[in-house]
DNA sequence: ATGGTTGTGCAACAA
């Protein structure tokens, strides 16, 4: 089964970019963040073959969680704007999320952003207990080490690095969840964001933001993850600020 | 250079 993720940057303005993604790609299920579109806009006429759920909202966020297989939605938090959005396939739990982007520390919006973290743990903690077998994807807006930011001296204490939202996504991962790039690839630095200002992704500047989170009965189903940087550098069309993560698990998509 | 770019939707905000 291969699973992606990809934070699109408005759908209605990445539908060649995403056909690229499709195609050569071909996954079993892909999560969407920041369709920016109500869920009556969503181009679902790109999915052929696809069973798409969305939850979109007018202008800003809105996620979308689209597979070959049928399944069934399931609401993961009750909140104003759209930011997650779960499918569950068989016995699998697919959970995709938008974090909030935040801001400095102190802000009213640097706290909704930890509280948010918090909300979706105590969820997550919850959903445990009825689905053993749960993938998380999505957009976390933090950069958990590091080694996932280009120049951690001059990021330091920035939107996505600070203590306070490491600490959030770690305890939600010490729930039971492992962050699959890094487990297949423990020391490499590869980024799935870079600013679309100050030529950031011609010199490879970049975050690792955006994760694919496997519950650990899952893990010695885990073959592969990669992250999709070429279609950040392609010169064909305009890309999103984000590139795709795709994992393989040894899982049929049933 | 208090800079730069993008999407939504049509002014300004969020990222």
């Amino acid at each position: 089964m291969k699973l992606a993720t990809f934070n699109v940057n408005g759908i209605r303005s990445r539908i060649e970019e995403v056909n690229r993604l499709l195609n050569q790609v071909q996954p079993d299920v892909v999560g969407l963040q920041e369709i920016k579109c109500e869920t009556s806009l969503f181009p679902y006429e790109s999915f052929a073959g696809y069973y798409c759920s969305v939850s979109g909202q007018k202008g800003y966020n809105g996620v979308a969680i689209c597979s070959r297989v049928q399944g069934s939605p399931l609401e993961i938090l009750n909140e104003v704007e759209s930011r997650s959005i779960g499918y569950v396939i068989g016995g699998l739990l697919i959970v995709n999320v938008y974090a909030p982007h935040g801001d400095a520390r102190g802000t009213p919006k640097f706290v909704q952003k930890l509280n948010w973290f918090g909300k979706l743990r105590q969820r997550l903690q919850e959903l445990l207990t009825t689905y053993s077998s749960i993938v998380i994807m999505g957009d976390f807006n933090v950069a958990l080490e590091d080694i996932d930011v280009w120049d951690p001296l001059l990021l330091k204490d920035t939107v996505g690095t600070y203590a306070e939202e490491r600490e959030e996504m770690l305890k939600l991962m010490e729930i039971g969840f492992v962050d699959v790039f890094r487990y297949l690839n423990p020391n490499a630095s590869e980024y799935t964001w870079w600013d679309y200002t100050s030529g950031r992704a011609k010199r490879n500047q970049g975050l690792r933001i955006d994760y694919i989170l496997v519950s650990e009965n899952l893990l010695p189903s885990v073959r592969e993850c990669h992250i999709l940087r070429d279609l950040r550098v392609e010169k064909s069309f305009k890309p999103s600020d984000h590139v795709p993560v795709v994992c393989t698990l040894d899982l049929l998509p049933t």
